[in-house]
DNA sequence: GTCTATAGTGGGATAGAC
DNA sequence: GTCTATCCCACTATAGAC
């Protein structure tokens, strides 16, 4: 399990284009021709070309596992959980824009364990998730409506911000944090 | 460009299996073997693979070009127009949640004038949409916040309801439209 | 309209020389 | 570690019988 430096590389380069087309209409020929080799050649470094999906999905899904179980132990109230939350997705964001496309998009594509880790870690993600905007509505801190619409309408904002993190001109991080939080929070009105 | 009963059901089925793995994963076999039929027999309903796309995501993208052309001159609010605009991408959802995941994932197989006509029609989409935002801003009806913020997490969240409308035991239409509303433009605090 | 058969292409992956 | 050559398979699409 452990990562050469050369398979960090490919995995990287993968992702850009997996980004671009999705996993099943990226060749083996195509991540090689990136890395300025032969397809032949690829299989020095990897198993599969499934392995890179699952080296790419399950990484990055352990982060944001990490993330939420370190705010979701911390000693502050759920709506400073939820900020740290929305916090928790733009760094990561920030630091892996292209490989978070095949996250959202791509992860139908794991077979056996690894897609039955992956989909158990995104439950747990979202039932984590689930009950700090409970406790938050139960504290009156958040508005008492339906917890599966304001959970879904917080994630899917957070879980696509990678498709336009980039095209809008490199928005300072900070800001982006503060004018998101308070968008998500507070509303637009 | 007229539409056979046919034509409309395999376009109906391959939606289904192009949610389920994306359309590049999805084999002409296998939107043949969901009609019933030999992947041969398909092509005399079809002229190709991405003929069946282009209907699904034109047609759709279609749908959102009226929508918002209604909206946008229709003499209300800002605010009230983007309450419309929620109302339309849920009406849209809940009558196309199969096809709506063609388009947002597998707009990118297009090719030729039918990419180029997407593309235009999404961004001018989004140009309507943000136009929205800004006169509300001014009008001080809408938080002087970035508007490419407001733009993309309403957006984003609209986008990809279609995700989880089924999973999430059938939710009444208008409950859902009064929350998301809420959600959405006074936040949840 | 549906079928069988097949053309033609490109996919993932391996063998073995260098 | 990279290459050429190749295997085997699945894909889109067509031809032609029924």
């Amino acid at each position: 399990m452990k990562l050469t430096a050369r398979k960090v590389e490919i995995v990287t380069k993968a992702s850009r284009l997996f980004k671009e087309k999705g996993y099943s209409a990226v060749s083996v020929r195509d991540i090689a021709q990136e890395m300025g080799m032969k397809a032949a050649s690829l299989y020095n470094h990897i198993e599969s070309k499934q392995e890179i999906l699952s080296i790419l999905v399950l990484d990055l899904a352990r982060d944001f596992t990490c993330g939420i179980a370190s705010v979701r132990e911390s000693n502050i109230s759920p709506l400073e959980k939820i900020e740290q939350i929305i916090e928790l997705h733009i760094d990561i964001t920030v630091n892996n824009s292209e490989a978070l496309a095949a996250l959202n998009n791509d992860w139908m594509h794991l077979e056996g364990e690894d897609l039955i880790d992956f989909v158990k870690m995104r439950e747990d993600y979202e039932e984590d998730f689930r009950k700090i905007i409970k406790e938050g509505v139960e504290l009156g801190q958040i508005q008492p409506r339906h917890p599966e619409v304001i959970l879904f309408s917080i994630l899917s904002t957070l879980r696509t911000l990678y498709l336009w993190y980039q095209k809008r001109g490199k928005l300072d991080v900070n800001v982006l944090k503060k004018d998101m939080v308070a968008v998500l929070l507070r509303g637009i009105v």
